[in-house]
DNA sequence: GACGATATATCCGCCACGGATATATATTGC
DNA sequence: GCAATATATATCCGTGGCGGATATATCGTC
């Protein structure tokens, strides 16, 4: 290996948007919209943020357009091999954080109003 | 309780700066070098973007100086009631983002090179 | 065929980040 | 004891992601 290697780890830390973004889309082609409102469940997200992101995302090689749709307006996206393995890079980074904090002694709170 | 409550839930996503920023000091009080010694083990961190950082989670009640020290030029942080609390529900958060993503078959890579 | 929901596009201000630079003190090596 | 390096903080400023607003068009429905 030549010391010119670039890992998925070198993305990392993605931000919550694009992280909920490539989350969206990991159980299949979703369109912006509908990208937006499970991404909402999650944190705000409104479409300023969401088609910025995805233009970014696209530029970035994380995603593609499918090219297909069942509804003239919508524009269907879908993951490439770069965004499955950044989603998966952030996943375990994601969970090596969690477990620190657990070590040190930090209980998740409960989702409580 | 008001309509006008706000849990710590509106504080998140935190930043994965601030974040790393709080749970280094979940484990004790430190000051900003080792601070950020101890956040470049997981993420990118340089001066700049430690002490704008610092500053503006101080103004935001999530951390307070100490006030002690054991060297002129050492500043020790220190989490507040509402910084721990951001930190539990941070942690919350991610912890269910993992769980989902793993509900939708992403194998977290190792944090192989 | 009017009306609300769906769907995308674009503009722009703000502010967090990040790299560089500067300064001062402590520590180490010789 | 002095030079060189590591430790420690401060500040400046460019870049860019975010986020709220606004606009436009189409779909579903009654």
């Amino acid at each position: 290996m030549s010391d010119s290697v670039r890992s998925t780890q070198d993305y990392l830390p993605l931000t919550p948007v694009v992280f909920a973004i490539l989350l969206a889309l990991a159980d299949g082609d979703k369109h912006g919209y509908a990208i937006m409102l499970e991404a909402r469940q999650h944190i705000p997200m409104g479409p300023g943020t969401l088609y910025g992101a995805l233009d970014r995302m696209m530029a970035g090689g994380l995603i593609v357009e499918t090219g297909v749709t069942d509804d003239e307006r919508r524009r269907y996206y879908r993951l490439t091999a770069l965004g499955t393995r950044a989603l998966a890079a952030e996943t375990g980074r994601l969970e090596q954080a969690v477990k620190r904090a657990r070590g040190k002694g930090v209980r998740a709170a409960g989702v409580r109003a």
